[in-house]
Parts: C-alpha cells; sequence; structure tokens
DNA sequence: CCTAAAGATGTATTATAGATACATATTTGT
DNA sequence: ACAAATATGTATCTATAATACATCTTTAGG
C-alpha cells in the first residue's frame, strides 16, 4: 500500500511554491531543484492548475504561484484529487469478480478505516506541511529574495 | 492506492475456514471456489500458516484450519503482516533521495493518517467479517455439513 | 516401512501499472 | 511576428506484482 509518485509530486510542488510566496518559479526550474523529470511535473502542475490550487501564468515571463493562502489548502483534499482510492479490486464496481463481494464483510471495514485515513489529512493544511520553512529553503538550495 | 492482491486472498482464507469451522478444507479445494492460482494460495496459506493464524495439517487427509477463535483474529493484525506500509519512497529509509525529506512536513502527517488506518482495522476481529456466514455459504456454493 | 496425498519452498516467467522520455502543438506577452 | 512558456499525445522503459512451473518434504494409511 503506497501513494503513486504523481502524489508525491504534486506536494512537492505545493511545498516548492508555499515556500516562497513571492516568486513564480518554472515548472522547469522546480524540476531541476528536485532533480526530475520536467514532463512528468508538467501533467501533474496541469492537474494541480485545473483543481484550483496553483496558477498558471503562460507566455514569456510566466510561471507558478499558489492561487491560494496556505491554511486553505488542505493535504486530505489534495490527496483525494490525485490518487486512485479503490483499495481493493471489489471496490471497482467495473471489474469485481470476487465470488463473495455481495456477503463480505471486509468492505466495509475498509472503507471505514479509509474515511479514517481522510480524516487525519483533513485536518492538516499545506502551512503545516512547510512549519520549517528556512530549513525547507536551505534543503531546496533556494535563494531567499 | 490499494492493497495487494496477497492481502485479498490472505483474508479470502480466513473467510473460507471461518465460514465452515468444522472443516478441513485443501488449499486446492478454496482456490477452485474462488477461481484463483492454487500455487499463489499456497504461498499465501504458507504465511498464514507460519503467522500463526491457520493450522496446516499434512498427509493423506489434510488440509488447513483456524489456529484460532474467530475473534482471536484482528483484521489489522493481518494485513500488518501481509502488506508494505512505505506509503512514500521517502518512508523507506534505504532508498530515499528526495531533497527535501529532512524538513518534510507531509512525513508526519501521513505517518498518523496510516496509524488511524490500522487503528481503525484493529477494532475488528474475523468474526465481524463473516457476520453474514449464512450468505457467505450460498456464495461459495459451499454444502453445509 | 513404503507410498500416495498433501503441504512447503524456490525459481522463472508473464502481465500490468507506473514512470519517463520524446515529439509537437498551443497559448501568451513583448 | 516571435520567443518563452504551457499543454497534450504517444512511445518506451522499468519495477513489481501475479502467475506458472519444478522440486522437495512431511505425514497418514496400508
Amino acid at each position: 500500500m503506497h501513494l503513486t509518485r504523481h502524489s508525491d509530486y504534486t506536494m512537492r510542488l505545493l511545498i516548492y511554491l508555499a515556500v516562497q510566496p513571492d516568486a513564480t518559479p518554472t515548472i522547469q526550474e522546480i524540476a531541476d531543484h528536485y532533480r526530475i523529470s520536467r514532463n512528468h511535473l508538467m501533467k501533474v502542475a496541469n492537474r494541480a492548475v485545473q483543481a484550483g490550487y496553483v496558477e498558471g501564468m503562460r507566455g514569456r515571463a510566466g510561471g507558478l504561484r499558489l492561487a491560494r493562502p496556505l491554511k486553505q489548502i488542505n493535504i486530505g483534499q489534495v490527496l483525494r484529487a490525485t490518487e486512485n482510492w479503490d483499495l481493493v479490486e471489489c471496490f471497482d464496481t467495473e471489474s469485481n469478480h470476487c465470488a463473495i463481494s455481495g456477503g463480505c464483510g471486509l468492505q466495509p471495514i475498509l472503507r471505514r478505516a479509509l474515511e479514517a485515513y481522510l480524516a487525519t489529512l483533513d485536518r492538516y493544511s499545506l502551512a503545516d506541511v512547510v512549519a520549517r520553512r528556512p530549513l525547507l529553503i536551505q534543503l531546496l538550495d533556494l535563494k531567499t529574495a
């Protein structure tokens, strides 16, 4: 059980933008700092823009910045949007061939556990994630303006 | 984010044994009823035996049966043993190359969420999973002795 | 005590999903 | 109009889960 790198990169993107709220870095710059694929990060960024967390500015001096205050970006909401939460095959109603799915008592239990998981994430915002901002700036090798 | 089929099969095995406590079915028989691979189920069964949930009886009239009462088989404990719980790459201390893992505020949040997830599973036993025993027997096409 | 039935173990192959790379189109500001 | 940046689509690579196969071990019954 693990989160996809898609979710991972989404969080890294948000963290990068959060620690320097006045900058408008490009996707290229962010990918360089994390040493990850620009193309992959691009797709992640697009979804973040469409989801309304990030604002993308095109053209010459374009770049990205957060579309809302840190405290209004909820971790639970973000990960809900980037992950597939079909914990087991039988959660996916289309491709379910388990013989006992009709009477299986495991499904509601897993659902409740997942709710508890997401409810925990819901209690945190991006502000909590970047609480150690000075250290993050240092680790990312950013110049403070 | 999803559980491996390994966990899925482990639960199916336990359910099969739970609904007919007086029978000692073989791995072959169980695999047939679920229409899943005998070899795969075999490994799952071995782990379940080693973990002390299932008792395996060898020889001519061998088979499997639960090693403990239903209520003493905890779902959280079972899944803890069958799953890899490294939610993200940076949880795995050996292969962690994320630049900001030292100051990242996401890690403790994910850990807390995972704890909430497992704590929920800990509240249920195999007895809860097979609460609808008559229906399960019917779905599995089992003859009641 | 020998053998057949069943479990146990290890290795190899296949399938799938995720990650990455590459190519190209589109938008936008100067 | 052009350059800088975003956006999209396709193809390839790779890691891991799933499966298959082969072989060894244990055990009950004759």
